[in-house]
DNA sequence: TAGGCCATCTGGTCCT
DNA sequence: AGGACCAGATGGCCTA
Protein backbone atom coordinates (compact mmCIF):
# COMPACT_ATOMS: atom_id res chain seq x y z
CA UNK A 1 0.00 0.00 0.00
CA UNK A 2 1.49 3.24 -0.83
CA UNK A 3 1.57 6.10 1.39
CA UNK A 4 -1.19 8.17 -1.01
CA UNK A 5 -3.37 5.22 -0.75
CA UNK A 6 -2.64 5.16 3.27
CA UNK A 7 -3.55 8.64 3.67
CA UNK A 8 -6.30 8.27 1.73
CA UNK A 9 -7.72 5.45 3.39
CA UNK A 10 -7.02 7.14 6.87
CA UNK A 11 -9.14 10.16 5.69
CA UNK A 12 -11.62 7.85 4.69
CA UNK A 13 -11.83 6.11 8.00
CA UNK A 14 -11.81 9.07 9.82
CA UNK A 15 -14.56 10.48 7.58
CA UNK A 16 -16.71 7.65 8.20
CA UNK A 17 -16.15 7.63 11.91
CA UNK A 18 -17.34 11.32 11.67
CA UNK A 19 -20.70 9.83 9.94
CA UNK A 20 -20.96 7.59 12.76
CA UNK A 21 -20.45 9.83 15.41
CA UNK A 22 -23.75 11.74 13.67
CA UNK A 23 -25.42 9.10 13.19
CA UNK A 24 -25.61 7.83 16.71
CA UNK A 25 -26.20 11.22 17.69
CA UNK A 26 -29.34 11.13 15.50
CA UNK A 27 -30.33 8.06 17.38
CA UNK A 28 -29.89 9.24 20.28
CA UNK A 29 -32.09 12.40 19.97
CA UNK A 30 -34.46 9.87 19.25
CA UNK A 31 -34.59 8.55 22.13
CA UNK A 32 -34.45 11.70 24.22
CA UNK A 33 -37.91 12.56 21.88
CA UNK A 34 -39.03 9.21 22.92
CA UNK A 35 -38.02 9.88 26.56
CA UNK A 36 -39.65 13.49 26.85
CA UNK A 37 -43.23 11.56 25.63
CA UNK A 38 -42.72 8.92 28.36
CA UNK A 39 -45.18 9.44 31.47
CA UNK A 40 -42.12 9.99 34.13
CA UNK A 41 -40.30 12.09 31.49
CA UNK A 42 -37.23 13.53 33.85
CA UNK A 43 -34.60 16.46 33.06
CA UNK A 44 -32.32 15.32 35.85
CA UNK A 45 -32.80 11.11 35.56
CA UNK A 46 -33.04 10.07 32.30
CA UNK A 47 -33.69 6.89 31.73
CA UNK A 48 -31.42 4.62 30.45
CA UNK A 49 -32.14 3.70 26.27
CA UNK A 50 -33.00 0.24 27.21
CA UNK A 51 -35.39 1.14 29.60
CA UNK A 52 -36.78 4.03 27.27
CA UNK A 53 -37.44 1.57 24.79
CA UNK A 54 -38.81 -1.08 27.21
CA UNK A 55 -40.90 1.78 28.95
CA UNK A 56 -42.22 2.89 25.53
CA UNK A 57 -43.00 -0.95 24.68
CA UNK A 58 -45.63 -0.91 28.15
CA UNK A 59 -47.06 2.66 27.25
CA UNK A 60 -48.34 1.56 24.04
CA UNK A 61 -49.34 -1.44 24.94
CA UNK A 62 -51.08 0.18 28.02
CA UNK A 63 -52.59 2.76 26.25
CA UNK A 64 -54.25 0.59 24.50
CA UNK A 65 -55.58 -1.75 26.79
CA UNK A 66 -56.78 1.67 28.03
CA UNK A 67 -58.99 2.06 24.58
CA UNK A 68 -59.36 -1.06 23.73
CA UNK A 69 -61.17 -3.05 26.71
CA UNK A 70 -61.53 0.56 28.89
CA UNK A 71 -59.00 -0.52 31.42
CA UNK A 72 -59.12 2.25 34.05
CA UNK A 73 -55.84 3.97 34.44
CA UNK A 74 -55.85 4.14 38.10
CA UNK A 75 -55.90 0.10 38.40
CA UNK A 76 -53.10 -1.67 39.72
CA UNK A 77 -52.60 -2.98 36.40
CA UNK A 78 -51.66 -0.06 34.41
CA UNK A 79 -48.88 0.63 36.54
CA UNK A 80 -48.08 -2.75 36.27
CA UNK A 81 -48.29 -2.76 32.68
CA UNK A 82 -45.84 -0.02 32.56
CA UNK A 83 -43.99 -1.50 34.94
CA UNK A 84 -43.77 -4.98 33.20
CA UNK A 85 -39.97 -6.01 32.44
CA UNK A 86 -38.25 -2.69 34.01
CA UNK A 87 -35.80 -2.72 36.63
CA UNK A 88 -36.73 -1.79 40.00
CA UNK A 89 -35.23 2.00 40.33
CA UNK A 90 -37.40 2.43 36.63
CA UNK A 91 -40.39 0.69 37.99
CA UNK A 92 -40.16 2.90 41.12
CA UNK A 93 -39.59 6.14 39.08
CA UNK A 94 -42.66 4.96 37.11
CA UNK A 95 -44.92 4.50 40.27
CA UNK A 96 -44.21 7.62 41.96
CA UNK A 97 -44.78 9.86 38.76
CA UNK A 98 -48.10 8.10 38.19
CA UNK A 99 -48.93 9.12 41.76
CA UNK A 100 -47.55 12.54 42.02
CA UNK A 101 -48.02 13.34 38.81
CA UNK A 102 -51.66 14.13 39.49
CA UNK A 103 -51.52 16.53 42.43
CA UNK A 104 -50.45 20.09 41.99
CA UNK A 105 -50.29 20.31 45.81
CA UNK A 106 -48.02 17.50 46.25
CA UNK A 107 -45.98 18.94 43.03
CA UNK A 108 -45.78 22.33 44.81
CA UNK A 109 -44.43 21.18 48.38
CA UNK A 110 -41.89 19.25 46.29
CA UNK A 111 -40.63 22.78 44.19
CA UNK A 112 -40.57 24.45 47.39
CA UNK A 113 -38.74 21.68 49.18
CA UNK A 114 -36.49 20.92 46.50
CA UNK A 115 -35.98 24.15 45.37
CA UNK A 116 -35.98 25.60 41.87
CA UNK A 117 -38.57 25.53 39.27
CA UNK A 118 -39.85 22.27 38.06
CA UNK A 119 -42.72 19.87 38.50
CA UNK A 120 -44.62 22.81 40.10
CA UNK A 121 -44.57 25.31 38.17
CA UNK A 122 -45.37 23.10 34.93
CA UNK A 123 -48.38 22.07 36.55
CA UNK A 124 -50.44 24.74 35.82
CA UNK A 125 -50.04 24.41 31.94
CA UNK A 126 -50.47 20.70 31.92
CA UNK A 127 -52.04 19.14 30.62
CA UNK A 128 -55.14 21.35 29.72
CA UNK A 129 -52.55 23.62 28.43
CA UNK A 130 -51.36 21.91 25.48
CA UNK A 131 -52.91 23.37 22.66
CA UNK A 132 -54.73 20.08 21.22
CA UNK A 133 -56.23 22.00 17.73
CA UNK A 134 -59.25 19.72 16.21
CA UNK A 135 -58.82 17.36 18.94
CA UNK A 136 -61.79 15.49 21.10
CA UNK A 137 -61.71 16.24 24.58
CA UNK A 138 -59.42 14.58 26.49
CA UNK A 139 -58.67 11.08 27.01
CA UNK A 140 -59.27 11.14 23.16
CA UNK A 141 -56.62 14.06 22.48
CA UNK A 142 -55.05 13.99 25.23
CA UNK A 143 -53.51 10.64 26.85
CA UNK A 144 -51.13 10.09 28.93
CA UNK A 145 -50.90 7.99 32.38
CA UNK A 146 -50.76 10.88 34.70
CA UNK A 147 -53.45 13.20 33.04
CA UNK A 148 -55.79 9.83 32.78
CA UNK A 149 -54.85 9.75 36.51
CA UNK A 150 -55.37 13.20 36.86
CA UNK A 151 -58.93 13.12 35.13
CA UNK A 152 -60.07 10.26 37.32
CA UNK A 153 -58.86 11.82 40.65
CA UNK A 154 -56.66 9.20 41.04
CA UNK A 155 -55.01 8.66 44.69
CA UNK A 156 -52.15 6.12 45.55
CA UNK A 157 -51.66 4.34 47.98
CA UNK A 158 -50.40 5.71 51.76
CA UNK A 159 -46.72 5.48 51.96
CA UNK A 160 -44.83 4.42 55.30
CA UNK A 161 -42.63 7.40 53.91
CA UNK A 162 -45.57 10.20 53.02
CA UNK A 163 -43.35 11.80 49.93
CA UNK A 164 -41.57 8.84 48.12
CA UNK A 165 -40.24 11.33 45.54
CA UNK A 166 -38.88 14.10 47.07
CA UNK A 167 -35.28 14.92 46.74
CA UNK A 168 -34.59 10.97 48.03
CA UNK A 169 -31.06 9.16 46.73
CA UNK A 170 -33.37 6.19 46.29
CA UNK A 171 -36.28 7.56 44.47
CA UNK A 172 -34.71 9.49 41.39
CA UNK A 173 -36.78 13.02 41.53
CA UNK A 174 -39.23 13.53 39.23
CA UNK A 175 -39.52 16.95 36.98
CA UNK A 176 -42.70 17.02 36.36
CA UNK A 177 -45.39 15.97 33.78
CA UNK A 178 -43.57 17.72 30.87
CA UNK A 179 -45.12 14.64 29.15
CA UNK A 180 -46.95 16.24 26.00
CA UNK A 181 -50.19 14.41 25.33
CA UNK A 182 -50.64 11.57 22.81
CA UNK A 183 -53.29 12.02 20.00
CA UNK A 184 -55.47 8.90 18.46
CA UNK A 185 -53.72 9.93 15.19
CA UNK A 186 -50.01 9.06 16.36
CA UNK A 187 -48.82 12.58 16.23
CA UNK A 188 -47.15 14.02 19.51
CA UNK A 189 -47.93 17.52 20.25
CA UNK A 190 -44.30 17.81 21.10
CA UNK A 191 -43.24 21.23 22.36
CA UNK A 192 -39.76 21.01 20.85
CA UNK A 193 -36.94 22.03 23.24
CA UNK A 194 -33.73 22.02 21.64
CA UNK A 195 -32.31 18.10 22.23
CA UNK A 196 -29.75 18.38 25.33
CA UNK A 197 -27.66 17.12 22.81
CA UNK A 198 -27.60 20.07 20.53
CA UNK A 199 -25.63 22.32 23.14
CA UNK A 200 -23.32 19.61 24.21
CA UNK A 201 -22.13 19.32 19.90
CA UNK A 202 -19.17 21.13 20.62
CA UNK A 203 -17.42 18.36 23.14
CA UNK A 204 -14.01 16.67 22.50
CA UNK A 205 -14.70 12.81 21.78
CA UNK A 206 -14.51 11.68 25.50
CA UNK A 207 -16.57 14.56 26.79
CA UNK A 208 -20.50 14.22 25.93
CA UNK A 209 -21.09 11.53 27.97
CA UNK A 210 -19.50 12.51 31.00
CA UNK A 211 -21.97 15.40 30.88
CA UNK A 212 -24.90 12.41 31.36
CA UNK A 213 -23.59 9.39 32.38
CA UNK A 214 -24.37 10.00 35.98
CA UNK A 215 -27.85 10.46 35.62
CA UNK A 216 -29.01 6.89 35.10
CA UNK A 217 -31.15 5.89 37.60
CA UNK A 218 -31.30 2.68 36.17
CA UNK A 219 -29.74 -1.05 35.38
CA UNK A 220 -30.68 -3.30 33.06
CA UNK A 221 -30.32 -6.18 35.19
CA UNK A 222 -33.55 -5.87 36.53
CA UNK A 223 -34.54 -6.24 40.10
CA UNK A 224 -34.05 -9.07 42.04
CA UNK A 225 -34.31 -9.84 45.86
CA UNK A 226 -31.84 -7.80 47.57
CA UNK A 227 -32.27 -4.86 45.54
CA UNK A 228 -34.22 -1.64 45.64
CA UNK A 229 -37.40 -1.75 47.58
CA UNK A 230 -40.35 -1.87 45.30
CA UNK A 231 -42.43 0.70 44.94
CA UNK A 232 -45.93 0.31 47.54
CA UNK A 233 -48.02 0.62 43.75
CA UNK A 234 -45.61 -2.99 43.21
CA UNK A 235 -45.11 -4.51 45.49
CA UNK A 236 -47.98 -6.62 45.76
CA UNK A 237 -47.60 -8.80 42.61
CA UNK A 238 -45.03 -7.41 40.08
CA UNK A 239 -43.32 -10.66 40.14
CA UNK A 240 -46.44 -12.86 40.33
CA UNK A 241 -48.40 -11.57 37.86
CA UNK A 242 -47.80 -13.67 34.30
CA UNK A 243 -49.17 -11.57 32.05
CA UNK A 244 -48.41 -12.98 28.58
CA UNK A 245 -48.28 -9.98 25.91
CA UNK A 246 -46.48 -10.39 22.56
CA UNK A 247 -44.89 -7.38 21.00
CA UNK A 248 -44.03 -9.10 17.69
CA UNK A 249 -46.83 -7.13 16.28
CA UNK A 250 -49.19 -4.25 17.24
CA UNK A 251 -52.06 -6.16 16.03
CA UNK A 252 -55.16 -6.29 18.35
CA UNK A 253 -55.06 -9.09 19.49
CA UNK A 254 -51.36 -8.79 20.19
CA UNK A 255 -51.86 -7.21 23.83
CA UNK A 256 -54.63 -9.40 24.58
CA UNK A 257 -53.26 -10.99 28.23
CA UNK A 258 -53.91 -14.81 27.56
CA UNK A 259 -52.68 -15.44 23.69
CA UNK A 260 -49.50 -15.09 23.49
CA UNK A 261 -46.26 -14.73 25.47
CA UNK A 262 -44.71 -11.60 26.35
CA UNK A 263 -41.50 -11.08 24.51
CA UNK A 264 -38.28 -9.79 26.52
CA UNK A 265 -36.02 -7.61 24.47
C1' DT B 1 -13.91 -3.30 42.80
C1' DA B 2 -17.51 -5.14 39.77
C1' DG B 3 -21.15 -4.18 36.98
C1' DG B 4 -24.00 -1.00 34.27
C1' DC B 5 -24.14 2.35 30.87
C1' DC B 6 -22.26 5.15 27.64
C1' DA B 7 -19.60 7.25 23.38
C1' DT B 8 -16.45 6.27 20.07
C1' DC B 9 -13.68 3.71 16.79
C1' DT B 10 -13.46 0.15 13.57
C1' DG B 11 -14.16 -3.35 10.00
C1' DG B 12 -17.67 -5.80 7.56
C1' DT B 13 -21.76 -5.88 4.65
C1' DC B 14 -25.17 -4.10 1.66
C1' DC B 15 -26.90 -0.73 -1.45
C1' DT B 16 -26.77 3.10 -4.84
C1' DA C 1 -16.39 4.63 -4.65
C1' DG C 2 -18.96 6.17 -1.05
C1' DG C 3 -22.67 6.17 2.32
C1' DA C 4 -25.70 3.80 5.71
C1' DC C 5 -26.10 0.41 8.99
C1' DC C 6 -24.48 -2.92 12.19
C1' DA C 7 -21.98 -5.26 15.85
C1' DG C 8 -17.69 -6.00 18.43
C1' DA C 9 -14.01 -3.87 21.01
C1' DT C 10 -12.36 -0.39 24.00
C1' DG C 11 -12.09 2.73 27.66
C1' DG C 12 -14.22 6.12 30.86
C1' DC C 13 -17.59 7.47 34.50
C1' DC C 14 -20.77 6.30 38.12
C1' DT C 15 -22.90 3.60 41.73
C1' DA C 16 -23.57 -0.12 44.95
Amino acid sequence: MTKARQERFRARRIKANARERSRMHGLNDALDTLRRVMPCYSKTQKLSKIETLRLARNYIWALSEVLESGQSPESHGFVEMLCKGLSQPTSNLVAGCLQLGPSPMILNKLEDKCGGPGMGSMVAGHPLSYPSPGLPSPPYGSLEASHLLQMKGFKGPVYDNPSPNECSSSTPPYDGPLTPPLSISGNFALKQEPSPHESERNYTPHHAHYLSSHHYPTSTTGSLPGGPQAHPLLQASRYELPLDVAFDSFGKNSFSNNSSSFTEW
